[in-house]
RNA sequence: CGCGGGGAGGAGCAACUGGUCGCUCGUUUGGCUCAUAACCAAAAGGCUGCGGGUUCGAAUCCCGCCCCCGCAACCA
């Protein structure tokens, strides 16, 4: 009997700058749904991440420092793999989109859909700017010019596209979206529903490649390149070594597994619409879940880098180590909305929950039993705790602030518990009684390092190691004195 | 202009299917001494942005207004 299939996969960030923290509470709500259902629930995982490689702006970038795309994006692509040994990710596979294999499944997808009649050619007409060489909205336009380039006038440009039939997917797209999970929060839900209600646009999934040339081809038309974004979804997929699987991945994880995709707020529209219609018109089955996270704010504004509270995640973790801003994300961030963040707050909650809380429990708990010589406990054994699986159902239905909630609950029940029965006291009166509390409290404290696996995976296993030889020998989490 | 989110004790948030405003941090006091000056308890501190309305009763529903944050850029 083959372990059941539970496939979960991040957006793919955009290599022209460096690695984000929104990407990185991202990634790491995704990492506690994966080892989730990996250790606690036994599926076989299939967890997908990487880098989005083409388009305009990294072709320009590439260019700014002098060099190749391909050159330039072999060099940043693995600054993205770093994060996984910086948040301890447990990511298994990382796709680029100009993989090899990705390239061909994306020009498969496309001639599937063209297959079906849902990408047609349009002349697009609009305006440009030479200085950019991209196509202006009108919403960019500053008195008329290009904001960029206020000294030259926008032409009227005309081009061949190719657009998708969007359009052709309302009745379905609702179908899809009215489906129990296919969009969390409910909120997002109701926000994609409307959107698809007030009527459908096509799209255009094409550019000229006199004007750009780094992108995937278009299959059968030399003269096009796909439009980075249709390229870039089809790296979910591909990922599984679709369309021809010789290895069976995607027949296991994405026919027949679970398939959850993580997202910010601002992809509702990408994710839960426009590639849900790129699936449904190839004929592929569509994504099952879709868990949208919000976005990081930093001292009450969004980050940027001339504001300059753009928050760097690895000068985080180099300071503070990996759990403590796994911890933040997971705990202090709301899980499904905006949250900020301050380097004050995220100190303050350092020392009152992981320094005070979680590691001052393990400390006084392992000091006492091993004074009063209380052996070690065994391998834990939470099957039917009711605190655990209220932990479970939260987990389940993602909610994972509400699941870190049930364990730092755990802590303060254990703390209040020491005050209570006072078994440091008791030794010198009762030593048995005060053995009977303590074996006790060290199983308590074995189930919270059990149920901290999936937050804090670094931690968990050090506690449960100080746990098995009853010795502690530095604190899990120092204080942070000011 | 418009669209969306929000204004709650010093700070951050929960209550938003109307019925004693809850939690965490901080502050003060008391307890304890096993522990990373940690832990436990108690207390102080709110006309829930402003003005109207509906109601026996509104943070919660309705109307008007004010303020903040996104929706353009680097960027999730």
């Amino acid at each position: 009997m083959s372990k059941k299939g539970f496939y979960i996969t991040t957006t793919l960030p955009y290599v022209n700058a460096a690695p984000h923290i929104g990407f990185a509470l991202e990634i790491v709500q995704a990492d506690v749904l994966a080892r989730y259902h990996k250790e606690f629930l036994g599926e076989e995982l299939f967890f997908n991440t990487g880098t989005d490689e083409h388009g305009l702006k990294i072709y320009r970038k590439a260019l700014e420092e002098g060099k190749d795309p391909q050159a330039y994006t072999d060099e940043y692509a693995p600054k993205f793999d770093k994060l996984k040994s910086a948040l301890h990710l447990s990511y298994t596979h990382f796709v680029r989109t100009t993989d090899e294999h990705h390239v061909r499944a994306a020009q498969e997808l496309w001639r599937r859909c063209a297959s079906r009649g849902d990408i047609y050619e349009k002349n697009y007409k609009g305006l440009y700017c030479v200085g950019d060489e991209m196509f202006l909205k009108d919403s960019d336009l500053v008195n008329g010019k290009c904001p960029n380039h206020p000294t030259m006038d926008p032409v009227e440009v005309e081009e061949k596209n190719y657009f998708f039939r969007l359009s052709a997917y309302q009745e379905k797209l609702l179908a899809y979206l009215s489906k129990d999970g296919a969009v969390i929060p409910e909120r997002r839900r109701r926000e994609a529903t409307q959107f698809v209600e007030n009527g459908l646009e096509d799209f255009s999934v094409s550019r000229e490649k006199a004007r750009l040339s780094w992108g995937v081809p278009v299959p059968e038309d030399e003269t096009q390149v796909m439009y980075v974004w249709f390229d870039a979804l089809t790296n979910y997929i591909s990922t599984l070594g679709w369309p021809e699987d010789a290895e069976g991945s995607y027949k296991k994880f994405w026919e027949n597994g679970v398939v959850v995709q993580t997202a910010g707020k601002d992809q509702v529209r990408f994710q839960s619409i426009m590639w849900q219609a790129m699936l449904m018109s190839a004929g592929v089955k569509t994504t099952d879940m879709i868990v949208y996270h919000g976005h990081i704010t930093s001292g009450g504004q969004k980050m940027s880098k001339s504001v300059g509270n753009v928050i760097d995640p690895f000068e985080i973790v180099e300071k503070y180590g990996t759990d403590a801003l796994r911890y933040w994300l997971l705990r202090e961030m709301p899980t499904f909305e905006d949250g900020d963040f301050t380097l004050e707050r995220f100190e303050e909650s350092y020392n009152a929950n992981l320094a005070n809380g979680l590691g001052n429990l393990v400390s006084r708990v392992i000091k006492m039993a091993s004074t009063s010589g209380v052996e070690a406990p065994k391998s834990p054994d939470i099957g039917n705790d009711p605190a655990f699986n209220l932990f479970k159902k939260y987990l389940d239905t993602f909610e994972i602030k509400k699941a870190a909630d049930c364990i730092w609950q755990r802590i303060a029940d254990a703390d209040k518990k020491i005050d209570e029965t006072k078994p440091f006291k008791l030794v010198k009166e009762k030593p048995e009684e005060a053995k009977k509390i303590l074996g006790d409290l060290l199983k308590e404290v074995q189930a919270i390092a059990f149920m901290l696996k999936p937050f804090l995976p670094e931690t968990s296993e050090k506690a449960a190691e100080a746990l098995r030889r009853l010795e502690l020998a530095q604190p899990l989490f120092p204080r942070i004195e000011k």
